[in-house]
DNA sequence: AGACACCTGTAT
DNA sequence: ATACAGGTGTCT
């Protein structure tokens, strides 16, 4: 489900909801969903800030101890000031004494059960293999097409769309914005990454900026399951070009768009308006 | 690089 | 009954 658009808009409810809570207890309803290594305490600590890197969640407590998240496919955190029976697949519950005092709870659903939750110290961050190994963010203006002709060219004989889809090269995209995006570069996804110059990189790179941009702006692509914290669903599903759109129309060029299989996911794509190159 | 595994729900 | 879903870790 949440790609980076997606766990932006969740970081961004989670930090107007719990910023600066404390964590007065932790229930594991599910077992194997929380992965606890750390040696310190979490009980009594305030929640310092609210981060993300890629597709990561991480909230930062006191003493250098951490929350680290990722939601997969189906994650979800839900802010609660009532408690509640818990429902089907919630898995974790994070009991919280909010600035004011105040009470609430913080659930973590997930349908599937793909998410996890670690809760670690600062200094055990590497060992987050998935996070540690991960590519630039493509918002970070240090960014820039130099580095990311680089980076792709790491994986100059695999696809764009595979290469896209790797959290080492280029972190947070996932199905929907690597589509989006390849879309608006006027890129085939099957296009070999060595055929790109460096004015084409800069290109895809603008174009995921801006795809990535409009969807934080629309606070997420909601197709079935994604809520932020509150359980408000974003907008972005109604300016998808191509995601979920095989065998309509082109919106650019009124070509039936093409469905296909690329690096294991499903695909769409203008066989018109995205070049394979040469 | 590709296949499969991990899960459950929904659509066909 | 089968296929598929916004992700990724591990094994060929």
């Amino acid at each position: 489900m949440p790609e980076l658009p997606e766990v932006e808009t969740v970081r961004q409810s989670l930090e107007t909801l719990i910023l600066g809570s404390r964590i007065l207890s932790i229930h594991e309803i599910t077992p194997g969903v929380l992965l606890d290594w750390s040696c310190g305490p979490a009980k009594g600590l305030a929640i310092c800030a609210i981060r993300r890197r890629g597709k990561y969640l991480l909230m930062e407590l006191e003493q250098g101890e951490m929350l680290v998240a990722h939601l997969r496919m189906t994650g979800q955190f839900n802010y609660l000031e009532q408690p509640t029976d818990p429902r089907k697949h919630d898995h974790i519950r994070f009991d919280l004494i909010l600035p004011d005092g105040r009470s609430a709870w913080l659930i973590f659903h997930d349908t599937r059960r793909f998410g996890r939750i670690w809760r670690l110290h600062e200094s055990q961050l590497d060992q987050i293999g998935g996070l540690a190994s991960l590519g630039p963010e493509p918002l970070d203006p240090a960014l820039n097409g130099t580095i990311l002709q680089a980076r792709l060219q790491r994986r100059a004989r695999t696809s764009l769309k595979a290469a896209l889809l790797d959290q080492t090269v280029i972190a947070g995209l996932g199905n929907i914005y690597a589509d989006e995006s390849l879309f608006l570069a006027g890129l085939h996804p099957n296009r070999t990454v060595g055929t790109l110059n460096t004015s084409d990189t800069e290109k895809l790179l603008a174009c995921l900026r801006m795809v990535l941009t409009k969807a934080v702006q629309a606070r997420g692509t909601s197709i079935k399951d994604y809520v932020d914290a509150l359980n408000v669903r974003g907008t972005f599903q109604y300016q998808l070009q191509v995601y979920g759109r095989g065998g309509l129309p082109c919106n650019r060029c009124g070509r039936t768009l093409d469905k296909l299989t690329v690096a294991g996911r499903t695909t769409v794509c203008c066989r018109s308006c995205q070049s394979m190159g040469e």
